[in-house]
DNA sequence: CTCATTAGTAAGTCGTGACTTACGGTAAGT
DNA sequence: ACTTACCGTAAGTCACGACTTACTAATGAG
């Protein structure tokens, strides 16, 4: 099943500021794997594993072009973030509307 | 200067599994950190620490009731996040553009 | 056919943070 | 005043994951 964009993964992703800082970069310029380490502050098998984690979150693809693998974002995964963080927006503001009738029940009961 | 809503803090934030499943509880309803505790796997006191994380983040709200503190979701953390998604999203497009451009030149130069 | 460049993987170290139990503090009920 | 219920904080433990330095593999150039 590999992956399916789920916002799970996309968000343990993104909560680590170097796979932040990556995710940020490719947003601006699909990047070779050492073109990304030259500008972090983590060595190059870093980025490597950090990618394969972004990849796995369905948040990135990559394509081979010689011996280098050009990495970009994957609009996909970034959607399905946007769904989820939607979906629970939408699901609170209803759910404070009930709460503060209830409040409101309580304290004028009648 | 506390939180100001920055999608840094809320995105790490919600790389916890257990704040997520607080996260998602809250949507559906806001609760008492006891109230939440009692469906969750975790202590009381893991509960507080996760909501003080939250708090922080922008993501979630308190207000006192008697003894009880009622956490509900704050609908501007999540709207902070979702732009700056948004923003990558576009960013990523333009640039995946310019990079699909760049390829076409190298490959047929005239 | 080397040699150089790029990148993924293996293995091991180490700090961080997610948990626990114990405690103190506040509000409501009797 | 005493008890009960609810909650945040302190302190300490422990596992996980973010790093590092090897090493191996694959492609391109000379």
């Amino acid at each position: 099943m590999a992956n399916a964009y789920s916002t799970i993964d996309a968000l343990a992703a993104l909560g680590d500021p170097t796979r932040r800082a990556i995710f940020e970069r490719l947003s601006a310029k699909p990047s070779a794997v050492g073109e990304l380490a030259r500008g972090l502050p983590v060595s190059r098998p870093a980025v490597s594993q950090h990618l394969r984690v972004l990849k796995q979150a369905g948040l990135v693809r990559e394509l081979p072009v010689g011996t280098r693998r050009i990495y970009r974002l994957d609009p996909r995964g970034i959607a399905a973030m946007r769904d989820w963080l939607d979906a629970h927006w939408a699901a609170a503001l209803d759910a404070f509307k009930d709460f503060a009738d209830t409040q409101a029940d309580q304290e004028m009961p009648s």
